[in-house]
DNA sequence: ATAATTGCAAACACTTTGCATTTAT
DNA sequence: ATAAATGCAAAGTGTTTGCAATTAT
């Protein structure tokens, strides 16, 4: 027997599987209905919890509380805009050994992990010099050029 | 002039690097009312979201959509467990070098980063053991062993 | 004086839950 | 027959927003 899945559940991890990107449960639940697959909004949130909880799928909660997930196959390594809000996704992952010591030094399964960086994007960065608040950003960028901010080594592990 | 800041965005600030944890924008107004300063709760959202873009504070979304601050010092790291929801700190940073590259690598402006596990906490996989769906768990773990699982070099990078 | 900040309460949006009904074992 | 899953609607909760009052420049 593969699993104890029930129908809808089954349904829901294929869905998330052939779109291949990251989606909000309400937004899955409406695509659902467009694709003729009744099934209520109630029912798609507690799939996906049965769902997350087998480690079969990843969630990712973003900034405002909306959670989106996504099929085990996704990136799943952002740049995060904390201006702007948006998420770049990066195209490399450096933790290839990492998750496998991870599951036996800290007696922790691994199903999946995220990495990710906040900061300001490139956009972000330029809107910031044309700011009226210009004083600010010197700060900023003053604090990162020297030691004083969070990825200066102080302040990392 | 260090910086804009407003009276309430600095008693804000100074108060997360007192307190040295993580903690949500309602307790952080609590917190806040108890020990004698008038704020409004509204205030507070808006001061943190001040801060977040000054990338003076960093912000942390948990399941369930609240948000935890907190100063830049704090550990980012974490094991969370999928079943019970609880976060073990890791003590460990092996990112050290990377946040660097990212900055120049990928414009983007780096503030801090989070690198987040998640999986089963060695609890419950003891549970999941003498749980009352055996077979599930038994599917689980085969394909954690074999290779078909998220951390497989199949689904990582 | 003029602009920015604040507080309050209402509004919002995502998520969870109670309960009766349906489905699966 | 018995237990689990489902759908619906109501409730819950963290967060955001409109607007008038206050504070700072």
């Amino acid at each position: 027997m593969a699993s104890n899945r029930t129908r809808n559940q089954d349904q829901i991890l294929q869905t998330l599987q052939s779109l291949n990107r990251e989606i909000a449960a309400q937004d899955l639940y409406i695509y659902l209905q467009e694709n003729g697959h009744k099934i209520g909004l109630a029912t798609v949130y507690r799939s996906l919890d049965v769902l997350k909880q087998q480690g079969a799928i990843q969630v990712r909660t973003m900034e405002g509380g909306i959670s989106v997930y996504s099929s085990l196959q996704r990136d799943r390594h952002h740049l995060n805009c904390v201006k702007c809000g948006k998420a770049e996704v990066m195209d490399k992952c450096p933790l290839h050994d990492l998750e496998h010591k991870v599951s036996t030094d800290a007696d922790f399964k691994v199903y999946y992990h995220t990495l990710e960086f906040y900061g300001l994007c490139g956009t972000c960065q330029q809107s910031e010099k044309g700011d009226d608040r210009p004083q600010d950003t010197e700060v900023i960028t003053e604090s990162i050029k020297s030691g004083s901010h969070p990825h200066s080594s102080q302040h990392c592990c």
